[in-house]
RNA sequence: GCCCCCAUCGUCUAGCGGCCUAGGACGCUGCCCUCUCACGGCAGAAACACCGGUUCGAGUCCGGUUGGGGGCGCCA
């Protein structure tokens, strides 16, 4: 049997972390197993569902890199399908009309919880007369569901998981107005779509329970299910707004690789012995569901800026340069002249070991960009005393008679000043450093001199030596 | 409140009864490399929540306690 997962989110903001990794591993999974992964956008509350929601998530698994096979199928337009499975179950006898106000129901609720026992409802229309409906009111639609036993989920994760019946009240498959409900939705979608893997966050595992019964009403095969822990947030709840739990666009916009993220996600929660750099394809040979852990993870925004660094390091140059420059030219706020994209290419061999985030990098070159005379700052300013500037009227000089300008060339006449002057090279570096870059870190200084050119270079030294 | 799930260094995890004086990674500390910052290399501190069982033997199996999380909508 060829498998097919599928990631469905409800559009109701961005694609946010904790729906990114889900998606990760439906999709992983399928990969895996040459099978199929589906994109459904589960939209049947059309008063929380809106364009730029699906166009958020869209956006978010291109850029992760999460291709889906086929076209996105909207829940919203199968409703007439939903339906057509809700007249089937009230013609069996597996389904009725309930005729419940929303005061009715809160008060039965109030009335459970005072009680001690579980919220739901007391089935009064279960069994009731249909000639007893009240007129003017438009029924909802229950399942009639098992009231003795037990529904078992057997979960790829969490193991067998069971409920008591008992504990499940009747729940709505059709609203008063005729529309589906998720749960109804979910079920009928993921049989029609022939899905063989859910796997989905485990926010969803009782919720199983319930579907279940809709699969075992209808006499479906059910999917396999798997139940992945949520993600939590550094103190251990539930990742929220409240923690930074941003859309993967605002990853994008830190400067974080997709590949980097990717690696993240799938190491937070599943894990292959002690691997812990795991490129995509490799990922795809080796996931499986018997990795996943059953215990919510919390995010570090600390190692995943570290394994972003692994992968800038491994990048290739002139993709990180094409990554990066939308990002510095945002910065600055104009367009790269051509000798500053020029000085972006040379230099980023020098800058790519040195940074986590691309958003580091833009940093790291942001002396290519400022115009002089350039700003200090106040650790700069004080390596500029007098004799940093001393030092620095010495080197001028030097520099003065070299012909050429090579990075190779700079650094043998800079030695030989430091030596002429018998400090070490670093007491030479540090106040060239200020001087040109304006901070006192930056990529090595004679790569610094070279590709800012003689000009440049030598006019940013007579700005501080006036 | 009721139901369900979870529990190894600060964090992510390896461990599927003896190979564990518990391994790796991030972070942290020290040293080396060094023009700064990084990278890289070396060394180090750091965990089986607790209590009972089962067993010749338990981090690994069972039960309970505690702690954490999730669910309980005419939301998804």
């Amino acid at each position: 049997m060829s498998v097919v997962t599928r990631f469905a989110p409800s559009p109701t903001g961005y694609l946010h972390i904790g729906g990114a990794r889900t998606a990760l591993f439906n999709w992983l999974f399928a990969k895996h197993h040459g099978g199929q992964f589906l994109l459904r956008i589960e939209d049947t509350d059309r008063a929380r569902s809106n364009d730029d929601a699906v166009r958020a998530i869209y956006e978010g698994l291109k850029w992760l890199g999460l291709d889906w096979d086929g076209d996105a199928v909207s829940q919203y337009a199968r409703a007439d399908r939903h339906r057509e499975v809700v007249e089937q179950l009230l013609a069996a006898g597996d389904a009725y009309r309930c005729y419940c106000t929303p005061a009715e129901l809160q008060e039965m609720r109030d009335k459970a919880r005072a009680e001690g026992r579980r919220i739901g409802y007391d089935g009064r229309w279960r069994d009731r007369d249909p000639s007893d409906a009240p007129a003017g009111v438009d029924p909802a639609i229950r399942l009639k569901a098992p009231k003795d036993g037990d529904t078992v989920v057997e979960d790829k994760v969490q193991g067998t998981v069971t409920a008591p019946n008992s504990e499940l009240d009747d729940m709505i498959l059709l609203r008063a107005d005729g529309s589906p409900t998720y749960m109804l939705a979910v079920v009928v979608d993921d049989h029609d779509l022939g899905i063989t893997h859910v796997i989905r966050g485990d926010d969803h595992l009782t919720n199983t329970f319930r579907q279940t019964q809709i699969y075992n009403a209808m006499g479906w095969d059910k999917p396999s299910f798997a139940h992945i822990p949520l993600i939590h947030g550094p103190d251990g709840a539930k990742l929220s707004k409240r923690h930074g739990a941003l859309g993967v666009e605002a990853y994008r916009d830190m400067g974080l690789l997709p590949e980097a993220l990717r690696n993240y996600l799938l190491r937070l929660g599943w894990g292959h012995g002690d691997e812990e750099i795991i490129p995509t394809e490799r990922a795809i040979e080796l996931f499986d569901l018997d990795g996943v852990g059953r215990s919510p993870a919390r995010f570090d925004m600390v190692k995943l800026n570290n394994l972003n660094g692994h992968y800038i390091r491994e990048a290739d140059d002139s993709d990180l340069v094409d990554a990066t420059r939308p990002l510095l030219e945002n910065a600055i706020e104009r367009v790269l002249t051509e000798p500053e994209a020029a000085g972006l290419v040379a230099i980023m061999p020098m800058v790519k070991q040195r940074a986590k985030t691309l958003l580091e990098i833009v940093d790291l070159v942001a002396f290519l960009t400022v115009s002089r005379p350039i700003n200090l700052d106040e650790k700069a300013a004080a390596q500029l005393d007098d004799d940093g500037r001393a030092t620095l009227r010495h080197v001028r000089t030097a520099l003065d008679d070299l012909g050429s300008w090579s990075g190779g060339d700079i650094e043998a006449v800079v030695r030989t000043a430091a030596e002429a002057l018998d400090v070490k090279l670093g007491k030479v570096a540090q106040p060239l450093r200020a001087a040109l870059t304006g901070t006192t870190v930056s990529p090595p200084i004679f790569d610094v001199m070279a590709i800012l050119g003689r000009d440049e270079t030598l006019a940013r030294l007579d700005d501080v030596l006036v």
